[in-house]
DNA sequence: CTACGAACTAGACCCGGCTCTAGGTCAAGA
DNA sequence: TCTTGACCTAGAGCCGGGTCTAGTTCGTAG
């Protein structure tokens, strides 16, 4: 199957820029390959590819950690150590990331019962008159 | 208890060109007074307010949102429910962030696995040989 | 033909959130 | 007295991560 930039963009959710963005951060597994008229053409594994990206940003990643990563798999077997060690260290991020979100949710869960008990008792007081 | 920048940038971790940018910005509940000299004195209570800021920003609210709120907290009671209104909006957005972060880490969990069954099976192989 | 839509490149621009600089005040200690 | 260090203001600068523009080139449809 063969897309076209606007395709993939329709279907990772990135803009049509981005994805040309990306390509220029060198995170794309196996270089695009030009179609007629010098036309970027993706593959579905270009696609899945990108997928991880987005969920490698979304949880912090920096882009230029993921061009590493990128840079492994793209110079093949061998090296399977390095992506994991780059993909621990990211874990132990995120779970620390987690961790601290938990907490502010915790302490705005608190917050907003303090105020859901303030604004009741002021609407029952209303009742009450 | 007085706190000067400085020791207000030690125990809450900001820096203190932080400090003076989230003044600048409104972000503190009851304006720093000052003392001779034009310096800023700091109460306890600033920093527990500033500490409450950090979790909001830490789980990605945006400077003018606690802005907002922070004024309705300065302008004093009758808009609790308007307070509410933006705590819980920002619950549900650090909800949906903790989901979003679980799917990342489900998916950095599999592909760790995957890598380190790879690599022990290299291992294995090395040491029968 | 021409005109539209989608693609191309290179590079400028934007935004949020700090961070740093320059130039100055002040108080305490050597 | 001189120096040091913490503080002050206003405003410039930086970084990450895109986003947008200008000026073209295509291929297809009217």
């Amino acid at each position: 199957m063969q897309l076209s930039i606007g395709q993939v963009a329709e279907r990772t959710g990135l803009s049509v820029h981005a994805l040309r963005f990306y390509e220029k951060e060198g995170i794309l597994a196996h270089q695009v390959h030009r179609g007629p008229g010098g036309r970027r053409v993706y593959t579905q594994q270009d696609v899945d590819w990108l997928r991880m990206c987005i969920m490698l940003r979304m949880s912090g990643m920096p882009v230029p950690e993921i061009r590493r990563y990128t840079e492994l798999v793209r110079q093949g077997d061998g090296n399977e150590l390095q992506r994991l060690d780059i993909l621990k260290e990211h874990q132990e991020r995120v779970r620390q990331q987690m961790v601290q979100l938990q907490e502010c949710m915790d302490l705005i869960t608190y917050k907003v019962g303090k105020y859901e008990d303030y604004v009741n008792s002021i609407a029952a007081k209303a009742v009450g008159q």
